[in-house]
DNA sequence: GACTTTATATATCGGACTGATAGTATGCAT
DNA sequence: ATGCATACTATCAGTCCGATATATAAAGTC
């Protein structure tokens, strides 16, 4: 499940262009599988070159062509093979908490501008997902839905873990250590 | 906050071999950011290379030289100019929720079968959290119990909202969309 | 006694991903 | 008229991930 499999899913539901797909990826996945075009492209160059998709050119004055790429029958093959896998990872690389075990070595301001840094982050998150759900007056399939909700239960989870535990950096005896390990 | 200030972050603790390191990795940040050996060895070098860290190697018979790795203030700047990020990322990436979104083109079954993989993972991760907790006597900074606490919440929260809401997925037509969408 | 696993310890390599950057054109606002 | 947003392409250096290789000792197992 890698961004290839991603672009090949994405493409099940229509003919799309690298652009298209990073908007995709931006609304529809943007809280749990992120891509950016230093990914899509080389993904979209990689599928048309083993077969898995089709790109059309088509001509615009002034603008760049636009590629348009579209799912094959090898492409299919290979998503619902993709998609059989029984454990699919869920990782988290959290520079936040990294930098929070090391908040002894910080200031007691730093720690909090961070730790309000978070609980605003999860706001734009949640915000986002709002938004995305009510932006559309089809409804998602069932999968979709399910990962949105995922997404607002976590951050909203996170939020909440923030703002109950952040007391725990309020001891005085953490302000001095910084000079005292030195 | 990559994996080289990570690394110097540990070494405020003592010296280290990376191998021991690795081990930090695992117990204390393996529920928020990973590294592994590929990881590592690189930054080490790196770090050593900048000046940031001083290496000692020690012989031994038979195993290899173990090299002991200190920091030096060099890297104590370093490290502290690497604190001061008052937004650090908390980034996730799932392949999970990815698969997910496209639970329309798999079977029931796999579904199912993805779910309950996810729950044990959730699970797994929990209890060695509570063994991590509990196997050392000393107690531990407030910033890593902070993040001991996230974990375990974040954990929790998943697991809840993948028992609670999988029976998104018990709708019969969803079942059909495969060959229909072919 | 032979065999396998686990732990100690190093390190590299291909492939994948990230974030920044770059180019080129339209249209809209200030 | 100058800047900014949107549409569209694409590359590149740096970083990271997972697998793999190598070597030895201790400890458990058949």
């Amino acid at each position: 499940m890698d961004v290839k499999t991603v672009c090949l899913g994405m493409l099940t539901e229509g003919e799309a262009s690298g652009y298209d797909l990073k908007k995709a990826f931006e609304s529809s996945f943007g809280h749990c599988f992120a891509a950016g075009y230093g990914s899509i492209y080389p993904a979209l160059a990689s599928l048309a070159e083993s077969g898995c998709v089709d790109c059309e050119e088509i001509a615009q004055d002034g603008k760049p062509d636009r590629k348009v790429y579209r799912i094959t029958d090898k492409g299919w093959d290979m998503l619902l093979a993709e998609l059989a896998n029984p454990a699919p990872s869920h990782k988290v690389r959290s520079e936040f908490l990294a930098q929070m075990a090391f908040a002894h070595l910080m200031t007691p301001e730093q720690v909090q501008t961070v730790l309000d840094s978070r609980i605003e982050d999860a706001d734009r998150n949640l915000k986002f997902i709002d938004e995305f759900e009510n932006s559309c007056d089809c409804d998602w399939p069932a999968g979709v839905r399910f990962t949105l909700g995922f997404g607002r239960t976590m951050l909203h989870a996170m939020k909440t873990y923030v703002e109950e535990n952040r007391h725990m950096f309020d001891d005085a005896t953490t302000t001095t250590k910084k000079a005292a390990a030195r």
